[in-house]
DNA sequence: CTGAAAGCGCTAACAG
DNA sequence: CTGTTAGCGCTTTCAG
């Protein structure tokens, strides 16, 4: 069918492996044989099997990303940053959606290790198996992760601050006054999630803030609806909101738009990721910012450096920093006029 | 290094053939013969290596998926639709982002037919090398397309009915008194955008209306933004403004509250994908609905199964449909009330 | 610098 | 039902 490197060599009256080498462009190749080759090989269209080279040389020249969901917003930066590094090295770049279900995930690690990716980036999900993990980590497949990561775990982490962007949270809104306080905090067990979730209660726990509801649910729009409206029904008296992420805050501010109370007048609400359509919701969010395409090139090519390596490597943890970008989703409570607007209407 | 299907089969102490057999799970093995071989593969941790067996059969269960930039929401979900019925298939997707770009596509291309990936999804690039074009039909390689594709492409295509959503917004939007109209098109070329122009247009046009400016540019938040920008300044009187697709329309949202303009009151701005932030924006976007991960999930099915039947097929046409989803950005001039307001103000 | 030969790990006729 | 024998298309020693 395609034409091989065999019926180049025979059109170009060389051997096989000279074909190879002039093709592969090794050094030790007469510069005019090579350029014969390299005619024939263009005469006939020929083009090389990877899959072929791949099952000698061990690489794929493929490394692979597991997300929950490439429609989260943020996901689809860091993809896209992923991305971009592949392609710069000549990499290509399979996406799984793992929607944080072990199986999936499992599903996905097993897969990809019988097709021989050269490495995985992933956002460990606590229950993968630890007899799998300990499996992967001695394969010596090379992994990063986009979390924390088990202090132990034997991988690569690069991840943001997420404890500090928690604590950037809780000391924006308590010097803005909040002293009764809800924080929606996605799923359970979730490494990046869980440390915002840390962060922020530590630090206002040493501003002496007691009174904060903290809720689960999962970290989509949806999801962020649903926390939203319960917490609202039980604990109607908080004042502001931290939301894990910024889709969580986007089904908060819906569900508070239905429930006909106003943001910021009567809630406020902080994400965090600082996706691009943070800008554009009403009200604008003001949410922590992190670097999210970085986050993902920064993870490949960490990745694609431990494959260039070859051999085992220490593992490398890069915390990437945040901030926290102000815009009109939260009320300062102790501005007089504003308060006494509120109490009056 | 790893486990080898011969390790198992000595393990087993069966031949290689019987070995083969058993774990790949074809009929005609004996009941004890398989258990003991499975035994074994599991005794010694053995993971088939795919690369190997893409090598003989020359599958390798893999697809690619090309689209111009998975941070537009409308990709994202497109991918999502994707993978899953990928996934479903247990099949991996490839993502690949060209930006549009001629090159980069080329070299997409090129790099997964070495790759022997299974097929290839992708909105077809109007610039793509006609010679190239020819040479990937004739190769035999299934793809999907993404768009109406040029009639003779001799692809399967995928896509939302473009002409229809652009004539419904026309329709909208003269049903509500706007004679003065703007159209944010995109990027010149541009086979699923350009057909919501032509109907866009053509649907205008049957209405009597002639005052139309129409503006190129990225399709793209800033594309939007600057398109827009351009557009109110040259054209200051416009009532209304039909955007390609709704992440243009967040970049004319943006650039209108910028320049003071207000929506809907000043000016009506329909968007066309509905991306599920287009009911968060401020205003929420009135915009035409397409079944983005449909659109993904079908594209792929068609896909599978065109390699399924391995044969070249004849090509398939699929038009899935569109609806107008009405939200608070345009404005009715017909209604007294709100004209007699706006004659005031 | 080039050719000969071996083999990556697996499947697929073909005999028995 | 199982073993024998060829490869899939390419890289990579090893000689010459």
């Amino acid at each position: 069918m395609a034409t091989t490197l065999k019926d180049v060599a025979e059109e170009a009256r060389v051997d096989l492996s000279t074909a190879s080498r002039a093709v592969s462009g090794v050094p030790g190749v007469n510069a005019k044989t090579r350029e014969r080759v390299l005619a024939a090989a263009r005469r006939l269209n020929y083009r090389p099997n990877r899959v072929a080279r791949g099952l000698v040389t061990g690489r794929t020249h493929t490394v692979a990303l597991i997300i929950s969901d490439i429609r989260n917003p943020f996901f689809a930066e860091v993809a896209r940053g992923a991305e971009d590094a592949a392609y710069a090295a000549s990499f290509d770049l399979i996406l799984c959606n793992s929607d944080l279900n072990p199986a999936r995930q499992l599903h996905y690690v097993e897969s990809l290790c019988e097709k021989r990716v050269d490495g995985i980036i992933m956002n460990s999900v606590a229950s993968l198996d630890p007899e799998v993990n300990a499996g992967l980590v001695e394969s010596g497949l090379p992994v990063v992760l986009l979390n924390p990561g088990a202090s132990d775990s034997g991988f690569s982490t690069v991840c943001a601050d997420n404890t500090r962007g928690g604590r950037l949270a809780a000391q924006y809104l308590v010097d803005r006054g909040h002293r009764r306080i809800g924080h929606l905090a996605g799923p359970r067990g979730h490494m990046n999630l869980g440390q915002r979730t840390k962060g922020f209660l530590s630090a206002l726990r040493e501003r002496g803030v007691a009174d904060v509801n903290v809720i689960h649910g999962e970290h989509s729009f949806s999801g962020g609806y649903e926390m939203a409206k319960a917490l609202l029904k039980s604990a109607p008296d908080i004042t502001a909101m931290f939301c894990a992420n910024d889709v969580i805050a986007f089904g908060c501010i819906r569900a508070a738009i239905e429930s006909g109370i106003e943001v910021p007048e009567e809630l406020s609400i902080v994400g965090f990721d600082d996706v691009q359509l943070a800008a554009l919701t009403s009200p604008p969010l003001s949410t922590i910012h992190q670097p999210k395409y970085d986050l993902g090139q920064s993870a490949t090519n960490l990745l694609l450096g431990a494959i260039a390596r070859g051999a085992r490597n220490t593992p490398e943890h890069r915390l990437l920093g945040v901030r926290l970008v102000e815009r009109g989703s939260c009320r300062d409570l102790l501005t007089i006029g504003a308060a006494a607007l509120s109490k009056s209407g």
